[in-house]
DNA sequence: TCACTATATTCATTCATAACGATATGAGCG
DNA sequence: CGCTCATATCGTTATGAATGAATATAGTGA
């Protein structure tokens, strides 16, 4: 149960689903995905920890950077299904294909110094 | 996308989640939930809304009776993939265990007058 | 119409969550 | 070592969620 009521709260936020979004289309920094989504960097952490412990995304560090990327749904049956379907779902939504259209725009060495 | 958030937000409490377990077995109406999950008759009430809203579960008036079932899913492509996954999922929990084995004592009858 | 009952709504309280700025951590480089 | 940069954590504030007691609403039957 409390692993259920964990992936369930961690899509229950809009901006965590964003993450979840763009992250289908490439692995990410976490300042990539703040510029993105459009939050303070402490946010986009704290939000990411949450779908960690929820089984929904997984890190690797490469040197200073912290690359998020979807998880392989190991974790439990309901992560595997929500990484599942979402990638399915929510494609039409207006605010998520901003986000997809600007993402490609998104590189880590042009948020350096801000 | 606020269907989603709805959806994940209606089955991201506890009692919740039990409350679409039990209507698994049979529809039930407003006491015989508060009674089979043990909350106070306002908080089973304000929780049935909140699923309803989502798409989860339906009402149907019976006198005095309103009686839950689960919804048919055409609410949106969230609640059916939920309300169909959500069948076969927890059923191994204690306490979803332990909910199934007392529901078939409860009775409408047995709950009046307290 | 009047009392009775099941459910919905309101109210007050307590607890969780989301947000940002500021600071701490920790890796890489001079 | 000391400096810098990306990320994590802390402190604070504001908003939302969950709960039960009390009250309002609506169907039923005498």
């Amino acid at each position: 149960m409390k692993q259920f009521i964990r992936v369930m709260k961690a899509l229950s936020d809009p901006n965590r689903v964003k993450m979840m979004k763009i992250l289908q289309s490439r692995p990410l920094c976490v300042c990539e995905i703040k510029e993105t989504i459009g939050v303070a960097q402490s946010t986009a952490s704290k939000h990411l920890k949450l779908l960690e412990d929820a089984g929904l995304v997984r890190s690797f560090k490469d040197g200073l950077w912290v690359n998020y990327s979807l998880a392989d749904g190991s974790d439990s049956p309901y992560s595997a299904n929500m990484i599942g379907n979402l990638k399915h779902w929510l494609n039409d939504e207006a605010e998520i294909k901003n986000l997809n259209r600007i993402l490609p725009g998104i590189d880590r060495k042009d948020i350096v110094g801000k």
